[in-house]
DNA sequence: TGTTAGCACTCTAAATGCCCGAGTGCTAAT
DNA sequence: ATTAGCACTCGGGCATTTAGAGTGCTAACA
């Protein structure tokens, strides 16, 4: 579709405005990278790929900008791998290491490399639900009404909720309850967990409590699971020193949309098959960072989706780096999350 | 130390910066407040005013704009309460209601409600450890040498940390010892569990545990209380839409420091007595909020403090507004976690 | 003696005009 | 097919102008 002399103009264009975010001409591009074409065989280039869609104007007679459909292409067709040296390497692989015991703190971690390391805004899916299992479940009663109901996780990880107890329901009762519920349980992944209480429990109980109807709705409430709240943030005001978004108006709703973490959610939803996605500009599920792409990979622990990285900039963003980047840092969590949780 | 009539002039020059940001000169309040003053007399007491070091000017011929001194005398001297409506009242006692279960859902409402009400940045310090109690405590294995360490607090609060246990030390002596703990301890304000731990304690343990030193010491180290860790906000990003901070240069250390828990942390550390404190611009502990004026309050359970609540904007601060509406936020919040917990 | 009118001056912000540079499209020559 | 040449366009930078709001100071006034 495209001659190979388009192909060599096009890539050389996107790296330079990916570079320095200027809207950039023939006869610039003859100039700084010494091609063997004149100018105006470039412009006529540079039109043809205007015309195809790839390439755009800020205004009638300005340099040409990638146009959405030309990032696009450019991801799919063009991108090659950038080269971190072996310091950047080490740093990285040394910082994604047996360092903190809780998960959370690994996961911030990871975070504040990526923010770090590409000077964009990073965001960390905290490990799923999907594929943590139960360790301990326990209820301590606050009140006579309220308790809290703590679920602890093979991660280390530990869920909260309070909880109101239905009226007249003995409090020894639901103790007794959650116990037995402990043994039973163990080992549950937990997003199994509401299903697990429903059915396989249901006999067992029966036995026990003449009130487990009840019990069972006031725990499958207080099982749900709240992604939001396993949302790990870093680099949130990067995006304030790219050119591009110098003026506040630009901004504010990108901000906004960072601070709200269903929107946040929204944009990083797993996409089917684990591995590197990216979302360009009016790609992306929301509409306030249409001037923003997202990129995302996912780690996992033996093989089993566990969680999602994402890495939010302009739509002029550093494609390749932050490409290599997030391989490296995926790979390099799921194989101390593996090591760490495989068997546990 | 100030005429009558200075003050009646500085009273309307403050407040009709803080509402428009503009610089105002001696005309504009001769017009605009049909004061009984020419511009020329009022000329001579602004110049006055600004020679006491009240007012400052942006420029030879500008108007006047009040200086830290003169904002510092405003909310000291002349500060009168805003009237908030009947339906502002009601809305606000409506939303810090019993609708919430977790602490930390009510926290974020009144957080919620502060920056919706005032447009600036609100922060709330959840409750602080300094009053809760420990309901009760318990430790859960996770591999051969992890485990989690919980905490429950009276007020529902869940703290949890991960830790390594010494090397050879038997899990189920850990357990034991952690159960008779849970036995000890409880309703131990948390900020006297360390000495709990170290003095009463020693003596059952040593009886029962001959590795007792090096779990107090484990122990010691995994009950350190983070206050960084119960910070709430809202409104981050409302500062932005403040006229003096249209240009990014101002707004991204603003910003910066808020991502910075320790620097958040330590803007409101509270200052001595309860009540509502005021700082304005550069008495703030920190020099990135130099152009802000930073207002906390407290709340509490039964006269006990248990935390802070903060605004955060420019100096040009709606002061009478938002010290209404915090002591009305934080009246209410006491209120409420009186009666919850009073007696937990 | 406190207040006011008048005046010359200052500074900013917005509008205006001008030019330069980088770019374009088109045509004709190579 | 490529390139040189040319007329044209647009934005950004720069100086200039103008209007508006303000000031300080002095002299006149009640």
């Amino acid at each position: 579709m495209l001659t190979e002399r388009q192909l060599f103009l096009f890539k050389v264009l996107v790296n330079d405005y990916i570079r320095s975010a200027e809207p950039i001409g023939s006869r610039t591009i003859a100039k700084r990278y010494d091609v063997k074409y004149s100018p105006a065989t470039i412009r006529n280039e540079l039109a043809d790929l205007e015309e195809m869609g790839f390439l755009e104007k800020t205004h009638s007679s300005s340099g040409r900008v990638p146009s959405q459909k030309g990032y696009r292409y450019y991801v799919d067709h063009l991108l090659s791998p950038a080269l971190l040296s072996k310091d950047e390497i080490l740093n990285i692989k040394r910082a994604i290491q047996d360092k903190y015991y809780e998960l959370e703190k690994v996961t911030q971690e990871t975070a504040n490399i990526l923010s770090e390391f590409t000077h964009y805004t990073s965001i960390v899916l905290g490990p799923e639900v999907l594929t943590t299992k139960l360790k301990h479940m326990q209820i301590v009663m606050l009140s006579r009404e309220t308790a809290v109901l703590i679920i602890i996780t093979n991660t280390g990880h530990v869920e909260n909720r309070t909880i109101k107890l239905p009226e007249g329901l003995d409090a020894r009762k639901v103790e007794m309850l959650v116990n037995i519920l402990n043994d039973r349980l163990q080992g549950t992944p937990l997003f199994k967990l509401k299903n697990a209480l429903d059915s396989e429990i249901k006999n067992v109980l029966r036995q026990h409590l003449s009130e487990y109807e009840r019990i069972i709705e006031m725990l499958n409430d207080a099982l749900e699971y709240h992604p939001v709240d396993h949302i790990y943030f870093s680099g949130k005001t990067n995006i304030l020193s790219q050119p591009e978004f110098k003026d506040i108006d630009k901004v504010l709703p990108i901000l906004n949309a960072l601070e709200n973490k269903d929107i946040v959610y929204e944009l990083l939803r797993p996409s089917g098959e684990d591995g590197i996605h990216i979302k360009i500009g009016e790609e992306n599920a929301m509409r306030e960072i249409k001037d923003c792409s997202v990129i995302t990979a996912s780690y996992s622990i033996g093989g089993e989706h566990m969680g999602t990285v994402a890495v939010i900039g302009p739509t002029r963003m550093a494609y390749p780096k932050v490409v290599t980047l997030m391989e490296l840092v995926t790979n390099s969590l799921s194989e101390l999350l593996t090591k760490r949780y495989q068997d546990a």
